[in-house]
DNA sequence: CCGTGTAAGAAGCGCGAGTTATCATTGTCG
DNA sequence: CGACAATGATAACTCGCGCTTCTTACACGG
């Protein structure tokens, strides 16, 4: 069976055309290189050499075999490298996961930092609710994801890079857009736009900063994205609560208000398996820490 | 250091994702295929498989190695596959040297027909006279020669491809195109035109002709190739003599009648280097032997 | 909690890659 | 022309390492 080192050897002679010199570039004995080239060539059922007593020259096979097998040793090295590199994380490939609310803030900085940094790492990015994102890390269809608690996080590491203020979207012409903040109790009787079409976990804490106010919600209309949310609102439907990283999707006719202290904050979580760090994680890890610097 | 062992059985675990199942596959026992993984992990500096006692799964560096390294492996198997063929006269190079008179009539039926079977040799065709076609092929500048005698033979095996009837170019308003075979010795006092510009081994043999046949040929005119020759008899400035295969030089002005019996021969030769043939030579060889059956 | 499946570890063996010593051939030089 | 140098092949040996068998250490399912 053909190996590495038949193909070292023959073009080492190749090379040098000289068996002696050869297997002194190769810090092996002469003998032991004459008799691997003669097994290789019984191998090959081929002669690859000439050798005439006096001189050695490659066969018309020889020529090309040396071409080839340079190309053979070549792609081998290859092949070390680019696992190499793919475990310090330069090439491969990561998936992330994002809220609507994360692709406004956190991704656009985030993936042109770490697209410089590197350049070779495939990256992907899937915009999804949170508990989807849950779901699709434990399959592993994404390797870090940005969510909003609350979350079961067994198995999965946790980390917050953002902590948000509130604001209402709602009608210019709304009586509470007078106010230049908004208290949560002035939404009591207030109709809502929530989006719980697919399980969403900003409409599940809306829920939860009315209740913490001290009111049930008053559900208008449902959605299934929170721009979808806000088309409502524009439609006269009600309002609707954003972190403030989505204050930019107030359109015409519409106003952004900050909910008033002690205003509730929406936290933006990192997380991803626990265990061993795939090392583009790791590298992606590096450029949040160093952009977010770590919160608590 | 790497060999074609760690591949193998890399990509046979890799696919198996079964230590015992790539064992069995590999014709080796599961102890030794683990011993070797994990030198070539060590060799690498990197981890390619993730154990979890129970089930085995690839790292990012493990794919990306997978990948690279069947490629490697096929490009192993393409260099062996390759030399073999060389050795079988498959693929590889071959020049041909050829006098002007070969370009007409063996050459183009030699070459089709070789083409034809041996499409991936890459054949080079170089016009060149008979004495630079001996030099050449002791460079080895060509692998095969067709050229005139005579010629020193040391070094070389040479077979007689034609053996052609001689005629001679002249104008059609000339006397003697008249008849309709011309003897030699009619061109007693004629002007002839000869190429010895450049050692041409027909202007030699022309001189020679004239000589066998009594008479020291008048020089009228020298030329570097037979076509300019014909040029300078369609100028008026003498007669020459070719084989019948260059007929087809003849232009409006001028005719082609062959010499008169006891008619002399040019016999056209093929040499190449003796010694260990080719394969390339000798599947070039073989074709000749069928398009133009031995001549004694 | 044990049985099964699976990979790693320990220890020994045997092949073959590489070693030294020597030969055979051939080109070179006095 | 004979002695010598150069060079690759051959012979015989040895030692490392690749592979073996035997065993251990877990992890999971019933």
């Amino acid at each position: 069976m053909t190996e590495l080192r038949h193909l070292r050897y023959f073009i080492a002679v190749a090379e040098e055309l000289h068996f002696g010199r050869a297997a002194q570039r190769l810090n092996i004995a002469q003998p032991g290189l004459s008799q691997q080239i003669k097994a290789l060539e019984t191998e090959l059922g081929v002669p690859l050499l000439m050798r005439t007593r006096r001189r050695v020259e490659l066969t018309a096979a020889g020529q090309v075999f040396l071409e080839e097998g340079r190309r053979a040793l070549a792609q081998v090295e290859r092949a070390e490298k680019l696992a190499r590199r793919a475990a310090s994380g330069e090439i491969g490939r990561l998936t992330i996961g994002g809220t609507e609310a994360a692709t406004w803030v956190v991704l656009p900085q985030l993936v042109r930092e770490f697209r410089k940094r590197h350049p070779n790492v495939d990256l992907a990015i899937r915009e999804m609710p949170s508990p989807a994102q849950m779901s699709a890390l434990r399959n592993a269809e994404i390797d870090i994801g940005f969510v909003r608690p609350p979350l079961g996080t067994e198995g999965l590491v946790v980390r917050t890079v953002l902590e948000e203020k509130l604001g209402v979207i709602l009608p210019r012409s709304h009586p509470l857009a007078r106010r230049a903040e908004i208290p949560i109790i002035a939404l009591r009787n207030e109709p809502l736009v929530v989006h719980p079409a697919r399980p969403s976990g900003w409409a599940e804490f809306m829920s939860s900063i009315c209740r913490s106010a001290g009111f049930e919600p008053r559900v208008a209309q449902e959605a299934s994205e929170t721009a979808t949310a806000v088309s409502f609102v524009a439609a006269g439907l009600g309002l609707t609560i954003v972190p403030v990283s989505l204050k930019g999707l107030v359109r015409p006719g519409l106003v952004y208000r900050p909910v008033a202290k002690p205003a509730p904050t929406a936290k933006l979580l990192l997380v991803y398996r626990s265990g061993v760090v795939p090392p583009t994680v790791a590298k992606l890890l590096e450029v949040v820490r160093e952009l977010w610097p770590e919160l608590t």
